[in-house]
DNA sequence: CATGAATGAGTATTCATTCAT
DNA sequence: CATGAATGAATACTCATTCAT
């Protein structure tokens, strides 16, 4: 691809993310195509339609976000990594609007349109899980429907209400309680 | 008012309530005039603007959950009234949509579009856990900002991912876990 | 339908009408409102899509022409009716753009876009055929698919070239004679 | 100009001259582009507009078949010489989309866009018709005017309803029972 | 000289809202 | 007072053409 393309294509995609985490789902090609400073066919060279742009960088989001499990997976204290990535995964739903969606719910299946890395988000939740049960941290009658539905809550509610950072510790900390065991 | 006004005003609401829970707040308002046998005008003479419908739904809604908590506030068990009301108000955003974004968040404060009902759902579930917790059936240290982001997210959840009556039982059951105490 | 409403359904036939006659299939919506001096949701309300448009006009305009053969089966010389209306159609077509295209090959079968009208376009073409084979006016061995193919073909080439009355006449005049008979 | 540059001109009027065929006048420049493997801009640098690139392409047919007319000029019977030319003409425009519309009507004079090679076109079959009606095999009376509307209106006819070469034959057959005389 | 990325005017279509009937 | 016809701004997307690489 040629530099320029590419300095585009980077362009759209920053523009793009701005606007979607700032105004939602809801943002129209043409305020993406404003904000980055290109025409609209540009947009549409890189991202065949609106939901391609959009999914591309949620995709994205939803990636890094299951790259970054890799070093809480050898982490000393395998319940306190489970935790970490948990409050990690409601911590960005909170800044970027859109993620939550994917988050919530079938999301995480490969079926849905994230492809593969719903699968890999889905896959680095359920290994800090094991970890963390094994190690006696996290109650070993937790099973993933029912903690992937509290996730996406608590992602969906940390976006929606805009928790900061104090609302989101206190309210994951007594979501914790309850995953440790009564 | 003129009677007849006032019977097309409730069928509207009521044609609202139904399109409105069974497709989310994208309804438009063809659809529920369609819906309700009567004109567009009729919708746009009760109500002012899309907005006006809608809120009204939510707020009628919201308002018969506040009222619905008054039995519980004499129950012999305060803490199962406390949870009973709290999965109520889930069941309830996961059986009707649009509910859970009024339910989230700031929706519950006289501020909002809510209006005086919002306070007054506020103020039943404010007063649901006084009593729990001066029965010693929830943690002491449970304050309303975290409690209401965490009812929000749950109605947000049960909402968007559909969660059925078992997901709701064992999701819940976790969660009250944490608020009784660690 | 009120007075308001069917006025200017009328007001956008007769505007897609002329625009569609002048320029031919590829007119678009905005410049039918404009013609017809109306809002381009109007345009929407009578019809639900462009292709719908067209056709309501192309499909009117086929009836018309298939209505007009009536008293044409009850001339008193079968051949010079079956001639005169030949000529009828292809006339029309020289002066409205978009018409040929349908009386042009498949059209007239009641599966193309024409629903029931091109099938009585072509029964009257039929009916003609077989009076003015009856009365030895038409060669005996002439069928329809090369019938329709050649009226098809006139069509097209009136519309295209905008043949004059006078051409008209002298290429018609040698095709029909080629219809009675070597 | 370089050899390269010719040679990728060829490959741009080949795949051009193909899609056109197949796909009718509506093909996009992309189309072209990615059938002949080269880039937009090589195709703007040998032809300065789209109608440049299908012009020069049916200018080559055109001329072709006016070429083609050569060897029938000296053929034994020049009443059967005019027939296949003319049965030629509609046999290509079935086969080759959007030839029928330059050989229909005006295309065939010089003032159209078809520049020299239209008036060699009907030149060839001016020639050929004075030879047939010289042998007294096509009508005295037959005029250039109707013989060329006609003939485009065989052509359009043919390529928009895809005249099989059964169809074709009954078809023509009975123009040219007209065009023989009465 | 070749490439294909960028442009942006243009398209059909939707829908909240107004207002003549 | 009810109706629903009319409005027009807004949306996603296409494609001939230009021009930086």
């Amino acid at each position: 691809m040629r530099a320029d393309a590419e300095r585009n294509r980077q362009r759209v995609l920053e523009a793009a993310e701005e606007v979607l985490a700032r105004d939602g789902a809801a943002v129209s090609m043409r305020a993406v195509a404003e904000r980055a400073g290109v025409g609209l066919g540009t947009i549409y060279r890189h991202f065949p339609t609106r939901e391609a742009l959009l999914q591309a960088i949620v995709v994205d989001r939803v990636r890094r976000l299951a790259e970054s499990a890799g070093p809480l997976l050898a982490a000393d204290d395998p319940a306190a990594a489970f935790f970490t990535f948990f409050t990690r995964v409601v911590d960005v739903s909170a800044r970027k609007k859109a993620l939550a969606d994917e988050v919530s719910g079938a999301g995480l299946d490969p079926k849905a349109g994230l492809g593969a890395v719903g699968g890999q988000l889905r896959a680095a939740i359920e290994a800090l899980l094991r970890r963390a049960q094994a190690a006696g941290g996290v109650r070993a009658d937790l099973a993933m429907p029912e903690l992937l539905a509290l996730l996406g809550a608590a992602c969906l509610g940390a976006e929606r209400n805009q928790w900061d950072d104090a609302l989101r510790d206190r309210a994951l900390g007594l979501l914790f309680d309850g995953l440790r065991g009564p």
